[in-house]
Parts: C-alpha cells; structure tokens; sequence
DNA sequence: ATTAAACAGTGATGCAGATCACACAGGCCC
DNA sequence: GGGCCTGTGTGATCTGCATCACTGTTTAAT
C-alpha cells in the first residue's frame, strides 16, 4: 500500500496553487515532520461520507483531490449546499476544535483522496507548535467569512436570478479571461444547483433558459461558457 | 479620568455568566498582565459605530456592557442584522485575524462600556503567548458556529413566522423558566426585528398581532411573556 | 403645550416563485 | 429491443408576502 496512498501530507504543498495559504503548507521541520506521523491518507469513493451532520467529531480532513460536498439539512428534509470543497480544503475543522459535532456533511462527489488527522493527535499538536495554532486560528477566520458571504447571500440578495448570477460569477473567477469570458465544467445538477441557492429544481431549469436566451451564457455539452462577466455583475448588484 | 474608565479588562471576568469561555479570562498571569498594558478603555455613547463594514481592521473590542448591533448591508440599502452582542463578547476578531476589512457594522444600542485592543499588539501576542492563539481559535470556531446557525435560518427555515419563532426561542432561553415560560425585555423596533429575521416591518407587525392571538405570546409594556415554548418549538420544525 | 419625528397597525393589490403535473431525453442493465 | 432510472424542460395554478398607502400612537424636542 504505497503509492499514490502513501502520498506525504507536504507534497500537497507544491501542487497546490494558494500553497502559501493552506493550513498545514510551509511548517518548521519539526512541525511538518510530526504533522507527518500523526497524518493517514485514505482513498474514497464516489458517494463516500467523510463525516455526517450531528456527528462527534472524529478529526479533520485535508483534502488532496476531489470535490466534497458539504450539506446541511433540516428536519423535513430540506437540503442546502453550503459549499463544494475542492484539493486544499480542511473539512471538520471548526467542529473539532470547539469540540462540537460536525455541523454539516461532507460527501465525496467523485472519488478521492485525502488525509485524516485525528482529533486528539490535532489538540495536542496546537498545544506543542505555537506556528500551527495560528495558521488553524487564520484558517478558521478564512471559513468564517466564507460563512458570512453566504449569509450575505441568502439575507440580501433577493431573487434567485440574482443568487444564480452570483454562483455563475463564483465559478468563473478561476478561469476568467482578459476579456470577461470563462469556461466552466459544469458538474452540478440543475438540483443541486437549486440546493446552493435555495430555490426549486424547476426555477433553476428555467434560469439557465433565462440565462441563455439573455446571452448571458452558453453551454457545449458538460461546458458553460459565460460570456461576460460584467454583465452578470449588473444583475447582482450587491 | 480614573473609574469607572478604568476598569481592568480581568475585572470583567468576575462578573461574566460564562467566564470561563471567555477570550481574556483565567489567562496566566503574564498573559493577563500584558493584556492589561495594551487594552484601553472607553464609554460609548448610544449609537456610536465600534467600526463600520468595508474599514480596514484597527483591532478588537471587547464590551463591557451595552448592546451592539452588528449589521451588514447592500448596495441597494437592504440591511440585515447578523448579532447583537453584549456583554462579553469580542467584535472584530475575525477581520483582525485575517487582516480583511472589517464585514460587518458595530453600533451602539445603548451607553456602554469597551476595551480596545489594538491589532498589531494582538497579533505580536498571539505569537507571543501560544495559549492566547488557542484561545483566539476556539473564539473564531464559536464565532462560526453562530453564522452557521444563522445560514441554517436563512437557508432552511421557510416562512417568515418560523424564523420569528426562532427568534423568540432564542430570547427566551436565557431567561427560561421550569414550565416553559419567560420574560424578556424587547429592546427593538418592529423595523430591527424585521431585518434580523429577513423581512419587512409590516409582516413583523402582523406577526405580533398573530401571535398573540394564538396565544404564544403577550406584551406588557415592553416586557415580551412568552407562554410556551413548546408551542413556539412546534412551529419552528427544523 | 405644540409640533415634529419615529414607530406601529391594517387594508388592498399584485406578482414572483413554489407547487403540481406532465412529457421527454439519455444512460444503463438484462 | 424494452424496461427502468435519473435528470431535464415547460405549462397551469395557487399563494404568501412585498409593496403601497394610509391612519393612529408614542416619544422626543423646543
């Protein structure tokens, strides 16, 4: 069980583009060295649960690729999407160090690998490395904004057109070009797309119409193409 | 210019329902000394703004006593409140962390009292005292926690009376009584209530009318009786 | 005491978007 | 091929709440 499971926690830190941002990149030896040890590395499934709402927490994930869908859903089984994780991310984070349970659920969308840190192995850790209680204290603060972005979202913004115009913009802004273009895969379902934003699964289909017959988009088979950002930004507007 | 401006940020933690949660409080003796010769106090007359969102973050404030109410705002003049903090808790921790704008708007509801620590000594003593960095992560993972309930009642609760139930409830539970009643002073408008729970002043109004009616609360004076909160738990379903 | 300003109640109206109810397309498995 | 599932497009209807437009009521200001 060597190769690709036995993948060292640090080597994530050079092909990750925001290295300089992650959590566990661009430690003292000593600290990369034992985050090392206490680290294991797991390969999971499509559909795999790397931790559930309600849940006590186990220990953090760091995830090395893949995409992560975390959720959350109320008792009548209403589901939001608060966010799609991808390669970098720490999952669970927040739920273990105020030892709280998991707030949300973490599913894998397509297979993937990542790294497990246990939750105790983790405390003690901040106890011995000052470095490392600080980067997670950023990292959390990073997550707290994220957090309040999407409470700008649902409490401000008013219309689903102007939540949709707000995602099409979120995803664009990896790929966007010079000219206020982009290319997008698109790996949602108009379902879940309606679970991000907090609307039907029928409204979201008709957005994408809206959206396509206003020129606002396109889409080559699994591509979306938008075609200018600025536009989308006149429909935001907050 | 002595008491009560003088007050010693440790003196706080005598007097605080919840010392032990407390950023500042039961910190070593270094620690707290080096607290001490940092913070500043001040009074803050009513509707005084701590920091408004969007300015760059000069450091952190922690209340002494009044209210303050944390709010954000569109474009278009739409505002929701986040929070309304008192006594206790630590404002602007998140932007200071991060070095992000500040992303909210702290004013003053009423007269009162705050320490002020400048960011850069906070940050030389988050490096300087580790058990200060744990501290400040545990305050950020509880400040998300916050948020999240928040995109909970924003995402999930459908209509407006069920986000006014939970707002009751969350009145209620600290004043609660055995038998499920409790008293709580109403300190807002119709106006702030609505843009806490994400509506407009008229349907707060006639949620009051509605739920009076239904005998799930009554107002006497500008004390709010809350009858029970099993009915009131009824209603919320999420 | 008088005026103004902020706050609160309530009806009438309109519309965006949820809900319901389909039809249809593409995979995939025997 | 025929079934079956999951995902998608689109009409028809229904409704809760925003919006507008007032009146009444409380508080503060001079």
């Amino acid at each position: 069980m060597r190769a690709p499971y036995g993948l060292n926690i640090l080597d994530n830190c050079l092909t990750c583009p925001l290295r300089s941002e992650h959590l566990f990149c661009n430690l003292s030896p000593q600290a990369g060295q034992r985050l090392n040890e206490i680290k294991s590395t797991a390969v999971y499934p499509k559909g795999a649960m790397l931790f559930i709402e309600g849940q006590q927490p186990r220990g953090v994930f760091v995830l090395c690729s893949g995409k992560v869908k975390l959720s959350t859903s109320s008792r009548e089984g209403k589901t939001i999407i608060t966010k799609i994780s991808d390669s970098g991310d720490v999952l669970g984070l927040n739920a273990v160090i105020s030892n709280r349970p998991y707030e949300v659920t973490a599913e894998m969308m397509e297979p993937g690998q990542g790294n497990f840190i246990p939750r105790d192995s983790l405390l003690h850790m901040l106890k011995d490395h000052p470095e490392v209680a600080i980067r997670i204290a950023q990292q959390l603060s990073r997550n707290y904004y994220t957090a309040y972005e999407e409470i700008r979202t649902l409490g401000l913004a008013a219309s689903p057109s102007e939540k949709f115009a707000k995602l099409l913009l979120s995803w664009s802004t990896k790929t966007a070009q010079s000219d206020g273009s982009a290319l997008v895969k698109l790996t949602l379902t108009h379902e879940e797309v309606a679970e991000i934003i907090g609307t039907t699964r029928e409204t979201v289909s008709r957005l994408f119409s809206e959206f396509k017959k206003k020129q606002l988009m396109q889409l080559k088979g699994a591509t979306l193409v938008i075609r200018s950002r600025m536009a989308l930004e006149k429909i935001v507007q907050s």
